[in-house]
RNA sequence: GCUCCCUUCGUCUAGUGGCCUAGGACGUCGCCCUCUCACGGCGAAAACAGGGGUUCGAGUCCCCUAGGGAGCGCCA
């Protein structure tokens, strides 16, 4: 059997991470047997869907790179089909018109809230008799079985048993005659012939109503994992009080996106004690019988980690790719500084997102310098002058402006002079960066070029002097 | 209120009756490396929600309690 999987948000908002975690773990399990991943749009509330969120949603499975065999498929375009089932089940007696005013309900609720009973349909129409009442617009119920079990045999949660008399006869279409959520979700499983449903646990207790629904219309029913919700840093429900949800601003904030889908892999579900996993080991390994039951916390701090671990192992061509755009966003013209997959690889380890990258790096352009006031009033005294000075006249003399020789002369100078590497490297470095943090003293060096190196250190000396 | 679900270090988790004096990872703290910032290495503190059972033996199975979550819409 061909295992043939799904994601189907509705479009009231972004792609949020969650939403992105359950499309994931879709993708891989259809990935991982070779099977079809369908992507459909649950359109159906015409009041809350916007055309922007759709377009969000198409954004963020496409930065995750998450592809779809089929679809996407529309709600909207299918009533039809729905039309069709809703008379199925008319038909054959498994589903009812019903009269019932919204007042009646709405007081039958009321009553039965205030009875400290669940609120639920009392089946008034299910048996009703006769002529249908002139003017009214009907629903239609679903006749839900009365009596017995119904079990759940669930991947994550193993059998979850409801009696079905907790359950009522829920409405299928409304008055004006659309489907709602219940019938059209079913509808669409069957005809698109998905296999497994994998979707939040929010959802395990609609699961049984669904099923029954899937039998009226005599289809055998999919397999179910249902899996856990992801939390807040707080363990509450994530919003946006938490900071970012949405997965295009995890991408606006400098991370890879193959860092968010590992970190959000193992967010629920785990394969021993690895952390890492490549797209392709992510496939090879997940599995929905491994699902955790309990919700997880997101924590942005792990994520940073696991952000940091793909940035330093990304092949440079990739990072140089991903990077680009906080440059620009910096403004920082890459033909006015040095070589982009030089100066990323000196910068690598030192950054947790490519924002980082980024502004660490805008020392390494321009002309101009700024300094610290701090490192500046630290190690551009007149007691590095000589230093500097000594520095400057060695490198001025240097023809082959590479690492490797640079780390000879700078030596060579410590050694005149009798100081210690750190004495020299550090006003060097504040002189040449403005600053006391950057990549080793030669690579900065090398990056920054003779020419600049020299005006910059020019400037230095003049500050310096100035203390005097 | 009713029904269902969940409960291992602060966080993500390993763990499927003996291998657990509970392992790994993030974070925290300490040490080492070191020209700065980082990376890296080594080490430390830190958890089985509580109570009853079952069993020779329970983090692992059962029950209860507590706490958390979800569902109970002419929303999805």
């Amino acid at each position: 059997m061909t295992v043939v999987t799904r994601f189907p948000p509705s479009p009231t908002g972004y792609l949020h991470i969650g939403g992105a975690r359950t499309a994931l773990f879709n993708w891989l399990y259809a990935r991982r047997f070779g099977g079809r991943f369908v992507f459909r749009i649950e359109d159906t509330d015409r009041e809350r869907s916007t055309q922007a969120a759709v377009d969000a949603i198409f954004e963020g499975m496409a930065w995750l790179g998450l592809d779809y065999d089929d679809g996407p498929y529309f709600q909207t375009k299918r009533f039809d089909r729905y039309y069709a089932a809703i008379e199925q089940l008319l038909g054959s007696g498994k589903a009812y018109h019903c009269y019932c005013s919204k007042e009646r309900l709405e007081t039958l609720r009321n009553g039965q809230m205030a009875a400290k009973e669940k609120p639920r349909y009392d089946g008034l129409c299910r048996e009703r008799k006769g002529p249908a009442p002139i003017g009214v617009q009907p629903v239609v119920r679903f006749k839900t079985p009365q009596g017995g079990d119904l079990v759940v045999a669930d991947h994550v949660h193993g059998d979850v048993i409801f009696s079905n008399h907790e359950l009522d006869d829920l409405i299928i279409a409304r008055s004006d005659g659309t489907p709602t959520y219940h019938l059209t979700v079913v509808v669409d499983d069957i005809d698109m012939g998905i296999t497994h449903v994998i979707r939040g646990d929010d959802h395990l207790n609609n699961t049984p109503r669904q099923i029954h629904i899937l039998e009226g219309l005599g289809a055998a029913h999919p397999e179910y994992a249902h899996v856990p919700m992801i939390n807040g840093p707080d363990g509450k429900k994530l919003s946006k009080r938490h900071g970012a949800v949405s997965v295009t601003q995890y991408r606006d904030e400098g991370f890879l996106p193959e860092a968010l889908l590992n970190y959000l892999a193992r967010l629920g579900w785990a394969h021993g004690d690895q952390e890492l996993f490549s797209r392709e080991e992510l496939i090879e390994k997940f599995d929905i019988d491994a699902i955790n039951k309990s919700a997880a916390s997101f924590n942005l701090e792990k994520l940073l980690w696991v952000n940091q671990q793909y940035i330093q192992t990304a092949p440079g061509a990739r990072l140089v790719t991903a990077t680009k755009p906080y440059f620009a966003a910096l403004s920082l013209d890459e033909t006015q500084g040095p070589p982009l997959n030089e100066l990323i690889d000196a910068q690598r380890t030192r950054a947790k997102t490519l924002i980082e990258i980024a502004d660490k790096s805008r020392m390494f352009f321009g002309d101009g310098i700024e300094f610290d006031p701090a490192a500046a009033q630290k190690h551009l005294t007149a007691d590095a002058i000589p230093a500097l000075s000594a520095v400057r006249d060695e490198l001025q003399a240097i023809e082959v402006w590479r690492r490797d020789i640079l780390h000879v002369a700078i030596e060579a100078v410590a050694a005149k002079l009798n100081l210690k590497l750190g004495q020299i490297a550090q006003p060097l470095r504040v002189a040449v960066t403005g600053g006391t943090a950057s990549p080793a003293i030669d690579i900065t060096l090398e990056l920054l070029g003779k020419d600049r190196c020299l005006k910059r250190l020019a400037a230095a000396l003049t500050r310096a002097q100035a203390t005097t």
